[in-house]
DNA sequence: GACTCGTGGAC
DNA sequence: TGTCCAAGAGT
């Protein structure tokens, strides 16, 4: 029984054979090109938030087509940035962008702005999309730990078959540990380690002889023992308030003009109790402007 | 920390 | 068919 060496006494060949698989393998995205600004790098952040590529790319076409800048989008009413995000999910994301896009150019003259305390400070950025535009659109040497670095590194490292429910400090000590001193392999090796993890060490199904550190990885050299950590809770849909709220929504997206509270009444008649409360949350969010007459529509400006 | 917040595809 | 999952953030 031989011992393969741990993946961190060999983080040089790690990211060599990760960087060199990314150079043949990676998809062409339309954020990663070299043309593509900061603001299109963090607006592709943000509808990235739990939201599968596939559906992002046309919808980020357009968006970036419609508010080429922050000061374009900071100029249009919330509900147009509500509207344009369509089926993407999460439209408080819409918003948060919207509003993200007025205070850059309140306090940074419409750039988006480099440091991380101020991307932190940005609504709707959180510490992955501070650290993903930060690497990704000005090229500083910062650890990205998304859903795909965690999962690749659990296996590799850990030799666990996910990773735990939530973010630790060991994982981002560990993602800082095994980045690479040079900016410019930097750039490239955190986008590197999430590509892996979204088409080679995938959830379920991973494709490990596609691998190319299948032989440092140390789930592998275990034998794929099944995980057996802490479980995240599953997330029930039908009947709950974020379906209802969906479906409100859905009502709203489809028209420009207000729309009658009866209109809506009709596309949730299960439950008054429900909508009612749903309809309250969604004027509370400012997805939903109330108008005279108990009429709906996106919130103007 | 535990919850909440959309949507749709894959199996 | 229901469950899992997808470049998280805010409270």
């Amino acid at each position: 029984m031989s011992e393969i060496p741990s993946p961190l006494a060999r983080r040089s060949l790690l990211q060599q054979r990760i960087v060199g698989w990314y150079a043949k393998e990676a998809r062409d995205l339309p954020w990663r090109a070299r043309s593509a600004s900061p603001w299109a790098v963090l607006v592709s952040e943000v509808m990235l938030q739990q939201t599968p590529v596939v559906r992002v790319e046309p919808v980020w076409r357009e968006w970036l087509e419609r508010w080429p800048t922050p000061a374009a989008l900071a100029g249009s009413a919330p509900g147009d940035a509500v509207h344009a995000w369509g089926r993407l999910g999460y439209p408080r994301r819409a918003l948060r962008l919207h509003a993200a896009a007025v205070a850059m150019v309140q306090r940074h003259s419409g750039e988006v702005p480099t440091t991380p305390s101020e991307l932190l400070a940005l609504p709707g950025v959180g510490a992955y999309t501070a650290a993903a535009v930060s690497a990704f659109a000005f090229g500083h040497r910062t650890a990205v730990v998304d859903t795909n670095v965690r999962r690749v590194f659990a296996r590799l490292v850990d030799g666990a078959g996910q990773a735990a429910p939530s973010l630790t400090r060991a994982e981002i000590d560990l993602a800082t540990a095994l980045l690479p001193d040079e900016v410019g392999e930097a750039r490239v090796w955190g986008v590197a380690v999430m590509e892996m993890g979204a088409l080679v060490c995938v959830a379920r199904s991973p494709r490990c002889p596609d691998c190319p550190v299948n032989d440092l990885c140390a789930w592998r050299a275990a034998n794929q023992p099944t995980y057996d950590g802490p479980v995240r809770p599953s997330q029930p849909w039908h009947g709950t308030d974020r379906q209802c709220r969906g479906v409100l929504l859905a009502v709203l997206r489809a028209t420009k003009k207000p729309v009658p509270a009866t209109e809506l009444d009709a596309a949730w008649p299960t439950d008054d109790a429900q909508r009612d409360r749903c309809l309250d949350s969604l004027v509370t969010d400012g997805l939903f402007e109330p108008l005279p007459g108990s009429r709906f529509r996106l919130p103007g400006r």
